[in-house]
DNA sequence: ATTTAATTTGCAACATTGTTGCAAATTTAT
DNA sequence: ATAAATTTGCAACAATGTTGCAAATTAAAT
């Protein structure tokens, strides 16, 4: 993971790298990300930054990370979004953030399982599939 | 389809089978998910069905349907909630609703896709999986 | 068929979540 | 160091979801 002196670097150059001004409140969210093991939705922020922000900056925060494909958003069946980082490899036009998503039950957490293949479905004549999502619930590794 | 008289009648069975009362609401509600071939969210009802009924009934009667495995959730990358009717197997406590679900990009609908087989997916190890929800975004059939 | 009991509905009031405009503060570029 | 551009926080609002309770409707019992 590195020193907290190396995770700061880290994110400067990724902010950087899409052409991001480099704040508090961005480093301070992908932080957050990154210390978490899992996706993160709005309300989490306020619980583990306080009022350290503002509700409208972490609403534009999240969209403008949305926009340069530094996170991406998880199908949920309520009416939270669920947020996660995205891989190294993605970019504002060109997403390889392709994979799926593990839900516990136990811990409520929400993981990325990047290698883990995404499986082909044979949908009925006249279907065109653009992209398919998939969300396994369950219990995970640490849980069990 | 049937005439509308006979499908308030088995719209009053499957509530009667359900052990809720036959009501105008929830009656009508059911109707507005067996035109609609695809799934509805909360404000759909508000469309469809104008000020009928009140807000609050819609947010109730949407729950009970939930609660006795007449309706599911599909899972969406937004805030808001869609809702299908299951097929007539489902039960409270037995659900075999299990199928993937197909959002057209074109005309923005989403449907079940029951004779399409759920993937197998091969989790690593140590997780546990006890549901697959699968949501394939593409074009479909009639927007071909 | 009436009456009674149980359930459902609609209203009001509130809580939560998400959005917009704009001035002040911060960051980047010169 | 200063100017330009961007970001932030506040206030106000809009949309969405929840709860308690009295009135209305539905189901059950006579």
């Amino acid at each position: 993971m590195g020193t907290k002196q190396q995770i700061t670097e880290r994110i400067g150059s990724l902010l950087r790298d899409s052409k991001l001004s480099v704040t508090e409140t961005r480093t301070k969210i992908l932080e957050l990300f990154m210390k978490s093991n899992g996706a993160l939705e709005h309300s989490d922020f306020e619980k583990l930054a306080g009022k350290s922000f503002d509700r409208v900056t972490v609403y534009r925060t999240l969209q403008t990370f949305l926009d340069k494909g530094i996170i991406h958003k998880i199908p949920t069946t309520d009416t939270s979004v669920r947020y996660a980082v995205c891989k190294s490899e993605c970019s504002e036009h060109h997403h390889h953030d392709h994979h799926i998503h593990f839900k516990c039950e136990e811990c409520g957490n929400t993981i990325c399982l990047d290698d883990t293949d995404i499986p082909q479905i044979h949908l009925p004549k006249g279907y065109a599939a653009h992209n398919v999502e998939v969300v396994v619930s369950g219990v995970c590794k640490t849980c069990k």
